[in-house]
DNA sequence: AGTCGCCTGACAGTAACTATCACCTGACAG
DNA sequence: CTGTCAGGTGATAGTTACTGTCAGGCGACT
């Protein structure tokens, strides 16, 4: 399911329509050719798009890769101030809905999306930034939630941790070639925040 | 103390002494001017250098900031397998080797570089990207110290969320106006681990 | 003191990104 | 259904970060 319909009106649809037509070539051909041997002009011509419009809907090179339709869908899941009874729940839904969004569309593309992050560096640098965003978002949501002021150094620490771990599971699930299933990380990753993490000594 | 004398022969010193005063140049025109205002060209014709050299030193613009002259103390600290008996101990003791590192030569010049860090996207990107590579490495020392295959999820998880947590520590430490020592700040981070976060509902 | 080799600086070129502006197309009122 | 309006689009020109190359100079070692 790649093409679930966008709402808003004509314009918004093409828009969206345009966008992912974009990504789709961008990453044939970052694919193919290595993200420096391949120019915006080049994308834009292949897309028949102008370069003006790829600045306008992305604004960077890097940005291209990055761009998720289902953004949006997270983001207010988080911003609906956490859901649940218990904490821990609470973030199991945050996360949850973080991944099931992007795994619901199309997990091939989230695939080659996260292929080109792990061999680009400076794709990498845009996303860990975001990453690093969505954990301030994060931290304001839960300090809502407890009843803490915005700024909180446990609770600040506590979701740059919780990010920090996922990203590190992102980056387990590439290297172990997409083996292990996203959702069994992420389990894990709670898992390891309830209960504590596996430590102990092999040798 | 600026001024630690750095090992190696002339041309070893005298790079070192160029790379320093091109940084310190760097820092006061992207405080006065701005990032995005001061070019390269700018800064060697006030840093006495040519641009090649900058290039050559720094590779780019964003790492003018970021470098470090102490960068290698910790990570050949991190590289030497983490000594200690207990894994916190020596997660404490790496940890101490990073910070300790950075504040012993110059804290007022650390202060200088987080705010331009924290105020500009694109070397914060960098920067975060930098807190990354740092992870893996981290991991990987805790892999073979633990005698755990190299990538081995339980440690990756938590090398990453140690990195996040002190990424988020130092965020605080910036908001904070730098009031709250770092050192406390990262107690509070091991603290976290050993412990568990304080998470308890204040309202 | 002499030679070797790496490092520096100058120069030319590429392409990402920005600012601007005329034009067009979807939104909406009547 | 039609006219007007506003926001989006594409073309163009310009800036600057960054790269590759090469001749000359200065530290390293004999």
């Amino acid at each position: 399911m790649t093409d679930t319909e966008p709402a808003g009106g004509l314009r918004e649809r093409k828009r969206v329509a345009s966008m992912r037509r974009i990504q789709g070539v961008t990453l044939a051909l970052f694919e193919e050719h290595g993200f420096a041997a391949v120019t915006i002009e080049r994308i834009a011509r292949e897309a028949e798009a102008s370069p003006s419009s790829i600045y306008r809907y992305f604004g960077t090179k890097e940005q291209i890769v990055l761009w998720d339709d289902y953004d949006p869908v997270w983001v207010a899941s988080v911003a609906n101030e956490l859901p649940g009874n218990v904490l821990f729940d609470a973030v199991r839904h945050a996360v949850d809905a973080l991944v099931s969004g992007a795994l619901r569309s199309d997990e091939t593309l989230l695939r080659r999306r996260v292929t080109l992050i792990m061999e680009e560096p400076s794709i990498e640098a845009a996303s860990t930034l975001g990453s690093y965003r969505a954990a301030e978002a994060f931290g304001t949501a839960i300090s809502a939630r407890l009843g803490r002021e915005h700024g909180d150094l446990s609770i600040q620490l506590f979701s740059h941790a919780i990010l920090g771990a996922i990203t590190g599971g992102i980056h387990h699930w590439y290297e172990s070639g997409f083996t292990t299933p996203l959702t069994t990380i992420l389990e894990q990753v709670l898992a390891s925040f309830e209960h504590g993490f596996d430590l102990t000594d092999r040798r």
